[in-house]
DNA sequence: TGAGCAAAAGAAACCGTTTTCTAACTCTGT
DNA sequence: ACAGAGTTAGAAAACGGTTTCTTTTGCTCA
C-alpha cells in the first residue's frame, strides 16, 4: 500500500535560507537600499534598483515575514476556529471568510476543535499568540453562564492585544463586549418551515433535534414552538424529540416516536443531517414521503436538492455568513467608518419536493 | 437586513499589548528569566518562579509568536492550497491534514485558488514568506510540461528555505526533485468501477467526464479503458464524453449522448458531482436507475449513499491521504528515520444501490 | 573564616526586517 | 568657486523574544 521512494537525507538540497544581508552584500548596497527596493516606497537610482533585483532574483530571496512582522510590517491573519471543516455549513462559511480574506490580501489559520471547549480556549490563545487580526468562532454551542464568561474573557483579551473576537452563528454577548456577532436568523427559518407545514394543513409535526441548552438547536425549537402557537396548535411534549445535529440521531429519534406510535405526518428535522436519518427512519416504516409524511430540513446542504424526494429545508446564507464576517472584521480594522459589529443574515424556507399536504384520512 | 449595534469607538478598549519586558518589570526581575520561567528550561527557585507567574497573570502576557518564531522557537505551520474548500474531498483532506497537524502541535494555513494557477503561484511564494515548514497543494492539474517546470521550481524554492513541496491527490514529479508524494489509485478504482459494470454484463458503458490533461480525469479514463480492454470490449469514442467535474457538466454531458442516440446501459461518471448530473439526465429521459441504466460514480462523497438509488461508487481515503500527507512531512522534519516521501494509498468500488445488471433486452 | 563551587539571576548579542536620522553626494544659481 | 537645496545612500535603533556568557549569591567544607 505505502511505497519508499529512493532514500535521500533528510535534510534534502536547502542551503541556508538568504536574508536581506545576503541580498545587501550580493549587490554592494545596504540593507536600508534592499528593504527600501523591495518596498517602492523611496527614491532609489536606477541603477541601485536594477543590482537590488538582480541579487534578488540570484538569490532567490523571499522576505522573512515573522521579521516583517515584528517591524510592523507584514500580511494579517484571520483565525477561523469550528468544529470539523468537513460538515457542509461550517465549510461554506470557511469558504466565505477565506475568500473575503485572500480578496483583501489576508491570510487564513484554521483550526478544528471537534467540539472539544478545552481545546477551544487553546486554540483561541494560541491565536492570541499569532497576532491574528481576529479569532471567527463558528457555530452553535452550549449556551451556559459558564461559555458567557469564558467568551466575554475570551473578548476582552483579544481586544487588549488588538484583536477582535467574531462570533458567527453564535448568540450574541453582552452589549458592551467587543466583539463582533455575525449570526441568522435562526428562529425565523424554523418558524417559516413550521409555517410551511402548519398552512398545508399538518397539525401533528414531530420536531427532531432538541437539544436542552445547544442554542441552534434551541432556536429552531423556539421557532417550531411560536409557529404552532400562532396557529393554534398545542404544543405536545412527545412531538419533540432530542437528536444531536447528525444523521444517527435522526434516525433513532424518528424510529423511537414510531414504535412509540406518536401520530404525526410531518417531521421538522433541526439539521439536513438529520432528515437525511429520519428519512431512512420513515422507510424502513414504510411511510412514504411527502405522501404519508412530509420533511422538512433546515441548512439547505448541497447535495439535499438531489435526494429523492427533493428536501424541503430552510436555507441559511452560510457561505455569506462567513464573508459578512471577514468584512465586517477587515472593515473596522482599516477604520471605515460605521463598520456595523452585529449584523443577522435571514433565512428563508425552500419549498421543493418532500412536503405535501397531510393525507386525507387523519391516521389516529 | 442588517442591524448595527451602538456605535463605539473603533479601537476598542485595546491598551499597548504587553511585552516580556513588561512582565520582566512588574515582577522586578529580568527578561532572561521570565523567558527561562515561561520556557521552563532552566532552573529558577520557587520564589522567582512565582513571582513572574503572578505578572504574567495580572497583564494577561502572550508571548508574540513573531518574536518566538525569529528566536527560532514558535509553533510551525503547514499550509494547505487548494481549489475550494466546500468541495467534499477537498474539505475531507483538509480535515486530514489539520488533524494530524494538530494532533502533532502545529498550525494550518488554508489558501483556496478557485483553479486560478496565477494565484497557485503567488500562494506558493507566500507561504515561502511564512516559513511554512510545508506546503501542501490538493487536487489534479493540468498535467503539461508548463506545469512540471513550475512544480519543480516550487520543490527546489521550498527546499532551499528548508520547506518542503507536498503534492496530494496529484502526479508525481521527477524521482530527483524534493518533493512529499501522496496519492490514490486512482487508476485502480476507475478499472474496479468499469470491471464491476462489465461483469453484469454491461457492455455499452458511458465514461461522463473526459479533460484532455486533467491528471485526474486523465487517470480514470485510462482506468476505464483498461477494464473495457481486458474484457476484450472494443471502446468506442462516442462512449467518452467530456464534462469537467461538476454536476451540469455530467447533465449536459449525458443528455447529449442520449439526444445522440448512443446506445449504452451504464454511466460511469468520473466523479460523484458528475454522476449526480447524469441521474437527473436519464431521469429527465424516463430511464430508470439501474432498471434500465447503471450508474457509477467515483469519491465516495458522503451523500451519495443517500440518493434513491444509492450510488454505487469508487472510495478514495480522502481523509487518510491528508493526515498522511502530514505525518510524512512532519516525520521527515523531526528526522524520523526512513520518511518515506511517495505513498499511494488504494482504493475500492462500494456496491450499492445503482448498479445491477443491463435489461434483458439489448435495445438498439 | 575564607577558599571553592554550584546555583540562580542578569547583560547583551542575536534572529531579519523597517525606518528614522544622519551623511554624502550632485546640482543650481550667483 | 561655493553656499544651499535636493537627492540617494548608509548607520543604527527599534520590534519582542531566546540564549550564551558573565556575574552575583549562597553554600559546603577544610
Amino acid at each position: 500500500m505505502a511505497t519508499t521512494g529512493p532514500q535521500k537525507p533528510v535534510s534534502g538540497t536547502q542551503g541556508r535560507r538568504s536574508t536581506i544581508r545576503d541580498v545587501a552584500r550580493q549587490a554592494g548596497v545596504s540593507v536600508a537600499t534592499v528593504s527600501r527596493v523591495l518596498a517602492d516606497n523611496y527614491p532609489v537610482t536606477h541603477a541601485t534598483r536594477a543590482k537590488v533585483l538582480r541579487a534578488v532574483r540570484q538569490l532567490d530571496y523571499v522576505a522573512n515575514a515573522h521579521a516583517k512582522a515584528l517591524a510592523g510590517t507584514g500580511v494579517e491573519t484571520l483565525a477561523l476556529v469550528l468544529d470539523d471543516i468537513t460538515w457542509s455549513a461550517f465549510a461554506q462559511i470557511g469558504a466565505g471568510v477565506e475568500q473575503e480574506a485572500a480578496r483583501r490580501g489576508r491570510l487564513c489559520l484554521v483550526c478544528t476543535t471537534q467540539g472539544d471547549r478545552q481545546r477551544e480556549l487553546a486554540v483561541v490563545n494560541l491565536m492570541r499568540e499569532q497576532h491574528a487580526a481576529a479569532v471567527i468562532l463558528v457555530g452553535g454551542i452550549q449556551y451556559t453562564a459558564e461559555y458567557r464568561e469564558r467568551m466575554s474573557q475570551f473578548a476582552r483579551s483579544l481586544d487588549s492585544v488588538g484583536s477582535r473576537l467574531v462570533l458567527c452563528g453564535r448568540p450574541p454577548l453582552g452589549e458592551d463586549l467587543p466583539a463582533t456577532v455575525v449570526e441568522y436568523d435562526n428562529e425565523g427559518g424554523a418558524y417559516g418551515a413550521t409555517a410551511h407545514l402548519l398552512s398545508l394543513g399538518h397539525r401533528g409535526i414531530l420536531f427532531v433535534g432538541v437539544q436542552e441548552g445547544q442554542s441552534t438547536a434551541d432556536g429552531r425549537l423556539v421557532g417550531y414552538r411560536r409557529a404552532l402557537a400562532d396557529y393554534q396548535v398545542p404544543a405536545v411534549p412527545a412531538l419533540e424529540r432530542e437528536a444531536v445535529f447528525q444523521r444517527d440521531a435522526g434516525l433513532r429519534a424518528v424510529r423511537e416516536a414510531l414504535r412509540e406510535r406518536v401520530a404525526f405526518t410531518a417531521v421538522f428535522a433541526a439539521t439536513d443531517m438529520v432528515a437525511l436519518g429520519a428519512l431512512e427512519a420513515l422507510r424502513e416504516a414504510g411511510r412514504r414521503v411527502p405522501e404519508d409524511v412530509s420533511l422538512v430540513g433546515y441548512d439547505d446542504i448541497p447535495m439535499v436538492s438531489e435526494l429523492t424526494p427533493r428536501l424541503t429545508t430552510v436555507h441559511v446564507p452560510y457561505q455569506e455568513l462567513g464573508r459578512t464576517a471577514a468584512r465586517l472584521v477587515l472593515d473596522r480594522r482599516e477604520g471605515i467608518g460605521g463598520a456595523e459589529d452585529r449584523v443577522r443574515l435571514s433565512t428563508h424556507v425552500v419549498v421543493r419536493g418532500s412536503t405535501a399536504p397531510p393525507p386525507a384520512p387523519v391516521p389516529a
